[in-house]
DNA sequence: TAGTTATTTCATTTTTTATTGAAGCGCTTG
DNA sequence: CAAGCGCTTCAATAAAAAATGAAATAACTA
């Protein structure tokens, strides 16, 4: 016997085709960088609204809690991707979406990579010295290897700022 | 009262510090390309080691499964990562770490950016046919943005291939 | 200042992702 | 050609990450 198929969930209010679009593109954009679905969402929404939203207004329309909401516009705020305006006559903060896209990739630049890029850099100093105190054969693999792993991340941290720069233009 | 300490958990085949700096450097590296931690550590352990490895060593230094090591494996090869090498009178598989570290980011952006890329520019194509139907308000904004997302992205993408280049050397 | 509304925080729950290991496939070899 | 071994697969399980919402806090206002 077969089981009906759930109702369609009834959507708070429900996203024009542009938004969904919106939504689904910066979803998928921001996943990359390592930033949540519900930060996607939020940010899709703002990108295609030409009024600025209040928190309650962001969780009716994407149909997520008041915690994710109100996280997601924390990271927003965080990296610069949304801003604040005043809205007369209403207590509410209204948000709407920086369209200073390089914001992102720069935040993502300068506090994911950077820092890995340190962090790895670092761990093979380590390992040199960890290297200096094994039999010669082991060694000099040991040796040759960190050599070509340290030039190969100094290569890709001299690319950084070059990077930066072509990003924000 | 105070509960005792666990007793520091017997691992398989205790690594060597080297080993472990290796690991923990490669676990974070490919952490942010989008590979999961089992798969770094099998590179970590390859990338340090002055021989051949087979699957069961691997599992057996490493504390990982059957499964995670076929799968880890199946990953690296499919990246370039890793080659397996002949080993006279020996039927089992034996894996090297192959040094070409460009591989991965070159894996990463053709298989990663570049499809999110062109996904996303298509997007905006849907996008720019769904704004033309709207009121002449709320179009001019959503045009604009649009306009202004879609040079951003094609310049992103017209970075590839320079970025590509200068990785593989 | 008391009351009200907006927002943040965080312990709990849900969802998603990664790992495990037993079943089974295919090569090798005795 | 049967038995053993190495490897892959995948359903079940475990671990990690994200979302929820009630309680605490902060900000306004009457």
């Amino acid at each position: 016997m077969q089981v009906a198929p759930a109702p369609p969930e009834i959507k708070a209010d429900s996203l024009s085709a542009l938004e969904v679009e919106s939504i689904e593109l910066f979803i998928g954009f921001f996943k990359l960088i390592g930033l949540q679905k519900s930060v996607g969402e939020i940010y899709g929404l703002l990108f295609v609204s030409s009024r600025a939203l209040a928190m309650d207004d962001i969780m009716t329309r994407l149909g997520i809690s008041l915690g994710a909401a109100s996280q997601g516009l924390k990271v927003l705020r965080s990296v610069g991707a949304v801003k604040s305006v005043y809205m007369p006559g209403d207590r509410r903060d209204h948000y709407v979406a920086d369209l200073e896209l390089s914001k992102f990739a720069t935040a993502f630049i300068q506090d994911e990579l950077k820092p890995r890029l340190d962090r790895a850099l670092e761990r093979i100093g380590t390992m040199e010295s960890l290297a200096s105190g094994m039999p010669p054969e082991e060694r000099a693999t040991a040796d040759e290897r960190l050599e070509r792993l340290k030039h190969w991340l100094e290569r890709g941290e001299s690319m950084l700022p070059w990077l930066l720069k072509f990003l924000v233009k």
